[in-house]
DNA sequence: CGTCTATGTTGACGCCTGTCGATACAGGTG
DNA sequence: CACCTGTATCGACAGGCGTCAACATAGACG
């Protein structure tokens, strides 16, 4: 059930990232642990979301309109669909210019989900 | 962000898990490139089957025999069943040994998944 | 060989999700 | 204001997926 609109997977705190886990590889998650990471995977986890959210993070400037990185073979609501889901999981950010609405990638994501995969050593400080 | 200590990037295992895509932060995946991360993106992306991969994962050993990990809260069977799916996601392997089944995670996995998520790589020096 | 434990497979069921067309909403332009 | 473009929402449908009980298979052990 999807009843949360925006999960908190990440403080909103700048670049300081608050993961929801330890490294996979560290210890065992919990059942809380693992709604919260598989929420960030399985958002990832369909082509076409991962080539809208590969688009809006590879593209200049760190946000693409949606008129940038529609072309991924799906029909208009499709793409807006997708790009909603991106959104309540936490992965993008929505922001509307005049006709346009911008999408960018929430940074502290990548450092979130990358530390889930990290070998049990991290370079902590 | 320097992927100093990382392992062997990925083995020619046949189809286990190629050496798939850029960090999504570089280009934007093309549909094959997609269809490839986000099988394994989609692999995690439930909680059960995220429990058992770090239970493999973070195991004594590097391995894991079933009965060690399977009290996730469902059922034998669906237990089975999940690991099933993560062994043809490539993400772990399987060996009988007696008895017991042992499960393992296939290194180049989280090397390759770390890889997707990491920033732009800039060209060090 | 019979039986017990450990694990995998099958079949069924219901929910979730990806997809589309139609439509609504937002904002620019004339 | 009317109209056009860009984007989101709605409603519907098909297929996928997670789950379980029942059964099948593999190996150990008497």
């Amino acid at each position: 059930m999807s009843n949360a609109k925006v999960l908190p997977l990440l403080e909103p705190d700048g670049q300081s990232v608050a993961p929801c886990c330890p490294p996979l590889t560290e210890r065992p998650l919990n059942a809380e642990e693992a709604e919260t990471a598989a929420r960030m995977f399985k958002a990832l986890g369909d082509p076409v979301r991962l080539r809208l959210f590969s688009a809006v993070a590879s593209h200049e400037g760190g946000e693409a309109c949606v008129c940038d990185i529609s072309d991924v073979g799906v029909s208009q609501p499709t793409v807006s669909h997708h790009l909603k889901k991106l959104k309540e999981a936490g992965l993008l950010t929505s922001e509307r210019r005049g006709t346009w609405v911008y999408y960018r990638v929430e940074p502290s994501v990548l450092a979130a989900m990358g530390h889930l995969l990290t070998k049990a050593s991290s370079p902590a400080a």
